[in-house]
DNA sequence: CGAGGCTTTGAACTGATTCAACCGCAGTGG
DNA sequence: CCACTGCGGTTGAATCAGTTCAAAGCCTCG
């Protein structure tokens, strides 16, 4: 009925829970209270007596995966540091990238609704996550005020963000381009980082493959935004200079040229 | 934080709660049981004594606006029959259509995270939905074990409805239009109707919005398929003939014509 | 130092847009 | 009853934005 379920599904994953374990013997004892947890979601409860429940936390490294799409969904996590990549395999074994969540992003809803997962969760760099067991999510939902809302507000969060992406549809590459920028800047900003001046996580072929572009057509957007005066670049450090410019950037009417 | 905050937000829509029962004195009184509700997102709860729990309807008529953006949030929404549009402003004033609810969506999500709304919700049809203040949301949930996973899932669901589309980026424009021709079969089925033969709800311009490709090259498009015998359509009546190929529809290789 | 991944640059090509005209139908009003 | 108007849809022709292919430059890391 939905048919992302008919993509070729791909072997179970190395990494479900011991697994995991195993990769990262030494320090996988890390936990967070779920304080933390909640501060970190921005999510505002009454955590009465569960104010240091201990949440286990997992590490990915650099290229490794946290889950396939076509696993069976067994939890949520919170992204505590690092950023990650979601990346849908297509019927015709094309990959698109659908996702970039970092620090306080709610990870793994895409499997909530089917029981597996539709995406595969891939880790930019050496990443860092809270796991949270639906089972704990339900407890705390229940006697929990405003947690299960502080989940709602999560998961909307989420899909505002597909939304925002969704609506760059139809713009042109530069635009587009533009406004990944300044939704990075605003992610690296909300983590507490600069805002106008931070290093892309991601190599210019993901971010190609996410807005819909070729890889070479960012390069080329990137440096057109530069001679704009719009950016400042090198290699993978973006400085902003002019954020409302890069939003408001637009197809120029076709038969119409420069004035004076 | 979120530069879609930044869109220039219409005035305040004509229909809060008030105003709509008043466009629709005589036939407002409708109402669903919270049961009619459950089977029509597709939840499964242990309902209790709340199972005859009266909720109100809505009708919105053709070209109607549901609400705006930046309207204060108060409730969501389950699509009982119609079909409507979700559209974003852009900062330019530039309308992108983001979304088709139909019958057995959940509508207005995209309020929870901000407290007001990021899309345009408009009546492609006359339609009729089931209001779910979020005070009843949460009473519900704690006390009807089931009703917040439900909620869970029906917004996960979404979800990945969103992640679908993302998912078309990057493919031919007939490939896009083939696959959103499916997403409305499956929808069509879902909802009890025929799969392969339907009307489409909404214009051509819509289609080319939602896409990300301009009116004329949606009938294009559709004329190419109908050629290649994958569909035949008059009008808005599209009748799917080949849904394996509509799926696998690839850009083929550049330097390759057609053997044999 | 060398290999391989990432990035940039160049040049040809093409899919899609744009602009413009036209068709057909529905509703309106004379 | 029929011209008139407006909207949705189709078709055609010119143009362009972005892709593709190719090659070279540049970092990083073993």
């Amino acid at each position: 009925m939905f048919y992302m379920q008919e993509l070729p599904l791909r072997a179970g994953g190395v990494f479900d829970d011991d697994a995991l374990d195993l990769t990262v013997p030494a320090v996988a004892a890390q936990s967070s209270t779920l304080a933390e947890l909640c501060t970190l979601l921005d999510i505002t409860a009454e955590l009465q007596n569960h104010q240091h429940l201990r949440l286990r936390h997992v590490r990915v490294h650099r290229d490794q995966t946290l889950y396939r799409a076509g696993q069976p969904f067994k939890q949520l996590y919170a992204v505590k540091a690092g950023v990650l990549k979601a990346v849908v395999l297509d019927v015709n074994g094309r990959e698109q990238v659908v996702g970039f969540p970092m620090k306080g992003s709610l990870v793994g809803v895409d499997g909530i609704a089917y029981g597996q997962h539709m995406v595969e969760m891939v880790a930019l760099c050496d990443s860092e996550l809270i796991v949270m067991p639906m089972s704990t999510i339900r407890m705390l939902g229940r006697c929990c005020p405003g947690f299960s809302r502080g989940i709602y507000y999560a998961m909307s969060g989420e899909l505002a963000r597909e939304l925002s992406v969704n609506m760059r549809r139809g713009l042109s590459t530069k635009a587009r381009l533009g406004r990944f920028l300044l939704d990075l800047a605003d992610r690296f900003a909300a983590m507490g980082y600069a805002r106008s001046v931070f290093n892309l996580p991601m190599p210019r072929s993901d971010i190609g493959n996410y807005l819909g572009m070729a890889q070479e057509t960012v390069s080329r957007a990137l440096l057109s935004l530069e001679e704009d005066g719009l950016i400042s670049l090198s290699q993978r450090t973006v400085c902003i200079h002019d954020a409302e410019a890069l939003l408001t950037l637009k197809r120029l009417p076709r038969h119409r040229a420069r004035q004076t």
